[in-house]
DNA sequence: ATTGAAAGAGTCTCAGT
DNA sequence: ACTGAGACTCTTTCAAT
């Protein structure tokens, strides 16, 4: 499937179920995939060892914990060079959870979880404004998510 | 800290941590936190019972399995109205990984994961442009994620 | 609410195939 | 490479505080 590493049709069906919900034993995976729960932790060891799984994250509801507000941010900037120097700059603020060096309108393009809309203003007026290389940026604000999933790798009916 | 549900900040400490690496067995994490392994494990029932934790997720490295081409893709509505049953068309097209209703230059926003620039391709030419309702898109291009993190729920300095 | 210990379930290793 | 069983570790429950 992907040229680089000789993954079979088995370690796409574990990657793809794990992905969703990693809570499932491995013995109750080795049965619905057909083999045995020692094959499903021998191809997870390899999937680690080769870096294609690296860890095991809890999936919070931050929005039940006071981050209301979901906004992306496009960001221009006067100079392409000074992309690296606006990197770290934007490291630095912790309610920036994303950042990619994009093609097209924007330079860059963010994301930022804020508790409210005077945070999100905080960042963008306070924060992002006095950071130098950025010309302006433009918002987005996310009034609703309608789905949030995984890269389907393999269709699970074979 | 946030208004609706009484957490505190032992609550807080275990989701941050949980969030970055939930491979740490409840007795580690209460060592970290001075407590002991049952109270961890009783508080992380809690807040699966009050839904703020909603499972666990294998972590994957996409570009090593061929997801070569994120993009993020600005959606123009010919009438807002039309926003719902053009979700539905979107939510078909397995590329697409995201979706969020936003203010802003665009009606709506999603992300998406292809193997090469010929798929992304494929979808925007030939997916996106026949869904009934969808004016024009402008395409962002990731040309690299310099990070992706979790929100900051708590200082793990106090 | 937190604890510590016992019971139950899961992971990990390894010898055999 | 896959299997199954044993050793080990973790989760889960619960009585006591």
């Amino acid at each position: 499937m992907s040229g680089k590493l000789n993954l079979d049709k088995l370690d796409y069906q574990i990657i793809q179920h794990m992905m969703e919900d990693a809570e499932i034993s491995y013995a109750d995976l080795g049965k619905k995939l057909f083999v045995s729960g020692g094959t499903i932790h021998v191809r997870i060891k390899k999937l680690q060892e080769l870096g294609v799984v690296k860890g095991n994250r809890l999936a919070v509801d931050i929005k039940l914990i006071g981050y209301d507000v979901t906004a992306f941010v496009g960001i221009y900037l006067e100079k392409s060079s000074l992309y690296d120097s606006v990197v770290e700059d934007l490291k630095k603020i912790p309610q920036i959870v994303r950042l990619n060096y994009t093609t097209g309108n924007y330079s860059m393009f963010v994301e930022l979880c804020c508790k409210d809309i005077a945070e999100l203003k905080k960042v963008l007026h306070d924060e992002l404004q006095s950071i130098k290389g950025i010309e302006r940026t433009e918002t987005l604000i996310s009034l609703d998510e309608s789905f949030n999933r995984n890269v389907q790798v393999i269709d699970l009916n074979d």
